[in-house]
RNA sequence: GCGGGUGUGGUGGAAUUGGCAGACACGCUAGACUUAGGAUCUAGUGGGCAACCAUGCAGGUUCAAGUCCUGUCACCCGCACCA
């Protein structure tokens, strides 16, 4: 039949796919829905990696194959547009931002096309698109009418890179996670969302969810729940300090406070001239604010920090005196700014008071606080600690949760590492958030017949030196009159974080064109939740969080019936490259001449090391730009068709794992497709599976249908390439077992399944027909191979009829030659069958 | 430091409840067909001449361990002074 020319087939099938709709879901809300997401991409200028299409063909062979099993099938695509590598593009080339978003998306869209996902392309959605964001606008305002958005002068990250201010989310060891620029602090006035009050749910509805392991307890690292106990000491001026602790069991020991130099009292302390060595405690408080996160972060080993000369703490349960310094190991963001310190059981605190030579006392026996703080809580006994003594951490904290809340002194208190959300960003290219502020109402929300808020047509996006928003120069769009009063008020003129269209996006995938509500409540009831979303690790706590977070919320609010917005989360692992500064992956000469120039290989692969830093030493790295090492799913397709990228990207490992792109390995599922179309030279008729071959088929059939369901596509390629070796041996195959074939391949290389199908005219178009069923009882074989071991070792084989009785097996297997030669002479001390599986003679 | 994960041929990776380690593929070797081969086909391919030895390392349980238990090492990812 000729060379297979995928470029006009797959071409053919594409077109036809897209033309008649054929993978858009059904408005019957009748049928057995199932709702399959990947994370929408961020159309930028760069277009498709291969690392993108490992995620959308996973789904789309999951997509394709629930079709096949009679669902409807909800598998879409969109946009994630704003952000700022376009409207840094657009700045740069003067080009509105408006425009290049266009352009990537349609870029992105005839790649996506190219690859023949099973896209239903009738809901595609666009975050910039006012229709949508109308919707985004419309989340924010009920955020604000329940409370949960505010707006608050603090202390921000900065990116002086972007000039925006940054998510704690978005700050990577103090730098910013998009440009690498250094995060500094600002004090600006930003609207926040409460996530803090979903803390607990973000966590306790985790357990119910089937999302794999390592996003769960990211997610519950982030948010950093503990229990433990706010404790009220009393300064020598008469002063509260509440402290919050997990261990009030120790406050016997707690020798000492700690606060942190932005502390309150602090300040006032210092206004009021209590503290006598004001100058120090001044210059300290200075230093602190001057490092940056990631100062503070590599100073960590080294403590410091100044006592505070005047004012002291009164220990509430052994009502002695302590001194109390401040130090920038105590964070003001955590807790209540301040601690007590017990240094004979924190490791910090044992530190600190070795450096400035304070009190160690042992409350916790166990240990030795001369040497190290003593933490363990499972085997320490109370000390030293009047009403304690003699009991269990556990039972301590008890007895003490239960002594600070009859003396009024503190009570059980939860803490979160989790801060709201900073929701404001200086930037052009984002929803605009609807908000008017009034000299007398203060802010209020637009009138919600006012939306979308649009974004106005302006030329200048450059942001202000001062981290003012490109908007606040437009004085036009920025006055307003006050929906509330009706006098004279200003637009907020910063826009929503990238984040923001993100968080909803799936919610209006079921309902996309809907202009009343951003989905109808029987769209919502029917396709929700999502069934399976597959993302990136990188978003586990930014969107996946944020999502869940505004998912929550509306339901809350009535806006959606259930209260998680996705039951199953899976994570692909990354498509790694070649370095092409690692001395291995060079090319012979290259190392040669290296070699020359150095003296030996050795010298060589430590100048590469000098020269590009550690990276040199690893063979596979992350594909990148700067390395030239990006892979062009475009070319891939050009050279081996888009059916072998898929396969490849399928077969190419572990789902869950990174995996090194491999070009020569590609040409393997090229030779598999090639030999899946020569198998129509040797096509035979029939309609049943021909007996040597029936039970290969059934397993083949179980195997697939396990294996797409549980992200284990590479094994059942390696199945179905099993199964093409056994029928290439027998010389043919039949219209039934190609049919078969055919349709378990379809989902994987849709292509070259539906031509073949349609030139040897089997059925009509796979994607119509019903997936293959197996016979579990047709899936064993009539006879097995059975190995046998002598004392575990192997030493032969027999062939028994399958499911035969043990004694059967045995007799066969003393039958054997080779197993009487090796038991001659020996006595057998055990006989063991394993049935259909082993035999294992024990002997002495 | 805390949390999560991974260690199997030259390479990517397979191995239901413990039951033939290395499926499937890449690469490599030899041969065939070819003017040619970076195409295709056939055969071979963990190591060792063998007995045997092999799943990071050291023990243990078991008739039987990649899989279970104890200890240990290495690497990767996330968080990181979170009281």
């Amino acid at each position: 039949m000729g060379v297979y020319d995928y470029t006009s087939v797959e071409k053919k099938w594409q077109d036809k796919w897209v033309k008649e709709n054929t993978f858009a879901a059904k408005q019957d809300f009748t049928l057995p829905k199932y709702y399959a997401l990947v994370e929408f991409p961020y159309p930028s200028g760069d277009g498709l990696h291969v690392g993108h299409p490992r995620s959308y063909v996973a789904l789309d062979a999951v997509a394709r194959k629930k079709r096949l099993q009679g669902y409807n099938v909800l598998y879409p695509m969109g946009w994630d547009a704003f952000g700022l590598p376009t409207e840094n593009f657009a700045m740069q080339h003067h080009i509105h931002p408006e425009i290049v978003t266009e352009k990537n998306v349609s870029r992105f869209k005839s790649q996506l096309q190219s690859i023949g996902l099973s896209f239903d392309w009738t809901r595609e959605v666009n975050t910039t698109d006012p229709s949508y964001y109308k919707w985004t606008q419309w989340i924010f305002i009920q955020l604000f009418k329940h409370g949960l958005a505010y707006k608050k002068e603090m202390n921000v990250n900065y990116c002086t890179g972007c000039k925006v201010v940054l998510a704690n989310e978005e700050v990577v060891n103090g730098f910013c996670e998009r440009c690498g620029s250094p995060v500094v602090h600002k004090t600006k006035s930003q609207w926040m969302l409460k996530i803090t009050e979903y803390a607990n749910r973000l966590i306790d509805d985790l357990d119910d969810l089937d999302f794999i392991e390592r996003v769960k307890t990211q997610q519950k690292n982030w948010i950093g729940r503990s229990y433990g106990a706010e404790v009220n000491f009393t300064s020598t001026e008469g002063d509260k300090i509440t402290v919050f602790t997990t261990r009030c069991d120790t406050l016997f020991g707690a020798t000492y406070m700690v606060l942190s130099p932005e502390h309150a009292l602090v300040r006032a302390w210092l206004e009021n001239g209590i503290i006598k060595n004001a100058d120090e405690v001044k210059a300290y408080q200075e230093e602190a604010a001057k490092k940056s996160d990631f100062e503070r972060t590599e100073l960590a080993k080294d403590k410091t920090g100044v006592c505070l000369k005047g004012v002291a703490a009164v220990n509430p349960v052994t009502e002695q005196e302590i001194p109390i310094y401040i130090s920038d190991y105590v964070l003001s963001t955590y807790g209540t700014g301040a601690i007590m310190a017990v240094p004979g059981h924190d490791t910090r605190d044992w530190e600190f008071a070795k450096k400035f030579d304070l009190p160690i006392i042992e409350v916790v026996a166990g240990g030795n606080v001369d040497e190290a703080a003593f933490t363990d809580c499972e085997t320490g006994i109370l000390v030293n600690s009047g009403f304690l003594n003699g009991l269990s951490v556990e039972e301590a904290k008890k007895a003490m949760f239960a002594w600070l809340e009859e003396n009024g002194i503190g009570h059980r208190q939860v803490n979160f590492k989790l801060r709201d959300w900073v929701f404001s960003r200086q930037r052009y290219w984002g929803e605009p958030i609807p908000m008017t502020y009034c000299d007398k109402c203060g802010w209020q929300p637009i009138s919600e017949d006012e939306l979308p808020l649009l974004l106005p047509e302006i030329k200048d996006f450059e942001p202000g030196e001062g981290g003012e928003s490109p908007l606040a120069r437009h004085t036009e769009w920025v006055n307003t009159v006050c929906p509330c009063c009706g006098g004279p008020a200003k637009r907020e003129t910063d826009t929503m974080p990238q984040w923001a269209g993100s968080s909803w996006y799936f919610l209006r995938y079921m309902d996309p064109h809907n202009d009343q509500a951003l989905a109808s409540p029987e769209a919502l009831a029917y396709w929700g939740p999502v069934d399976w979303y597959n993302g990136g690790m990188e978003h586990t706590t930014l969107h996946l969080l944020y999502s869940r977070f505004w998912h929550k919320f509306l339901y809350d609010i009535g806006v959606v019936p259930y209260k998680e917005p996705y039951k199953k989360r899976t994570s692909h692992g990354m498509i790694l490259g070649m370095n092409p500064r690692a001395f291995v992956n060079m090319s012979k000469k290259d190392q040669d001449a290296l070699v020359a120039e150095y003296g030996s290989e050795e010298a060589a692969k430590k100048a590469l090391v000098e020269k590009y830093g550690e990276m040199a030493e690893h063979p596979i790295v992350k594909m990148s730009k700067s390395l030239k090492n990006v892979v062009n799913p475009d070319d891939i397709i050009r050279d081996y068709g888009a059916d072998t990228l898929r396969l490849y990207e399928m077969f190419i490992g572990d789902f869950e794992q990174a995996a090194p792109w491999s070009t020569s390995s590609i040409k393997g599922c090229k030779r598999f497709l090639d030999r899946i179309w020569q198998l129509q030279d040797i096509l035979i008729d029939g309609d049943e599976y021909r007996p040597e071959l029936e039970a290969a088929f059934h397993r083949a059939i179980k195997k697939v249908t396990s294996d797409i369901d549980s992200l284990k596509a590479n094994t059942a390629i390696a199945t179905l390439m099993a199964l093409v070796n056994d029928i290439v041996k027998t010389g043919a195959t039949n219209k039934k077992e190609y049919h078969t074939l055919l349709m378990l391949l379809n989902p994987f290389v849709p292509h070259i399944t539906e031509e073949l199908n349609q030139i040897c005219g089997l059925s009509g178009e796979l994607s119509q027909q019903a997936w293959p069923e197996y016979d579990e009882a047709k899936c064993i074989d009539s006879a097995v191979e059975m190995p046998v071991q002598i004392n575990g070792k192997l030493r032969s084989r027999i062939t028994v009829p399958t499911d035969s009785d043990n004694d059967t097996v045995l007799a066969a297997a003393h039958a054997d030659e080779k197993v009487a030669a090796a038991i001659e002479g020996k006595t057998i001390v055990k006989e063991i069958v394993v049935k259909n599986k082993l035999v294992n003679l024990v002997v002495k």
